[in-house]
DNA sequence: GTGCTAATATATCAAACAGATACATCAAAA
DNA sequence: TTTTGATGTATCTGTTTGATATATTAGCAC
């Protein structure tokens, strides 16, 4: 991750279907897209203000815009397009997991079969639940393929049913052979 | 992350087995563990610190143990069990993702198919070549399982190939629907 | 029409983490 | 012989997370 920041390219990407609040940003992030990314303030109003300086995006509506509100909505520029596309361009990426309930499962042996299946079973809970909106929002894009960004967002949503199917799968086979095979 | 690491647990866990120092315990998270947690030296070696600090970890031998190298085996103690427990015992888990191989599909709209087409069949290769990995792991696990501890291995080495191969799935479909629907 | 609550909105901070690098020792190959 | 690569400890910077502080505004109850 150092090095090589990302969330400026998660902040592009959003700016690129339309203007958005930093605000605005936070929220679309803790949608479709937490699945596989997140963001927090902590790093979205810095990075807007870097991306403004850098001059890849601008301030679309400034202070007071009406109201006496407070609200600064910001566009992707051209030069922003470009860097967004450059990074798409390239092939190099870095994917990365984070899997407390595969620790917990690794390191196992030390907590007993009914520990580990009880975590199985409140992973397996989550993930049922998380794949019944990832469904829906499945189902919602199919409609709409006709529209070249829904096929993105489609094909994004699919592998996240695709995954989280086979996390299903794979929790009855290990609920199964915790229990088949009794310990001694 | 932020206040609640998990690092330390990874370092209870692996010196739940055996001793070991700063540096075997980077080359074993480097090693199968990599495939769904990642741990670097940079906090490794302050984690080791703090666990001695707090009597969840002690060094098994010393500085110039033989030669005059200097090597810092590090051994768990009876409240580091305790904690390795306690932490497996919590139902509590944050599982995280960060694929930026998805960021790049999710915001594909802005450099189109074959770009995209690209970045899919990079995904694909770099996995199938880490699912050939997990399947040698996984079949010489699976002569092995008699060994309690070895039944935890097993099943964490089988999530990775269930997932991958639903990746792999999910690749030729991602391929077909790209090409199939051409671009207008 | 006043007070309460939730949503909106910007912003900063400390802790945790990744990746790089520095430095040193040692074994084996070239 | 030297130089390469593995072992080993350690630190630094930049990035990210999660929490928190601070206001404003809209809707609703009373």
């Amino acid at each position: 991750m150092a090095r090589e920041k990302k969330i400026d390219m998660v902040v592009l990407g959003l700016l690129s279907h339309e203007p958005l609040t930093g605000y605005d940003i936070k929220k679309e992030i803790d949608g479709a897209i937490s699945f596989f990314w997140k963001g927090s303030f902590g790093n979205i109003y810095p990075t807007l203000k870097e991306l403004e300086a850098q001059g890849l995006v601008a301030r679309s509506a400034g202070k007071t815009e009406e109201s006496g509100r407070e609200k600064i909505a910001y566009s992707i520029t051209d030069s922003g397009r470009e860097a967004l596309k450059e990074w798409l361009n390239d092939e190099k990426v870095s994917n990365e997991l984070r899997y407390e309930t595969l620790l917990k499962l690794f390191f196992g042996g030390n907590a007993g079969r009914d520990i580990t299946l009880k975590n199985i079973e409140a992973f397996e809970r989550k993930i049922a639940a998380d794949l019944k909106l990832l469904k829906f929002y499945k189902g919602n894009l199919e409609k709409v393929l006709d529209d070249e960004d829904h096929v993105y967002f489609y094909l994004t949503v699919s592998f996240g049913v695709e995954t989280y199917e086979a996390y299903l799968k794979w929790c009855a086979k290990a609920k199964k052979l915790l229990k088949e095979r009794i310990k001694r």
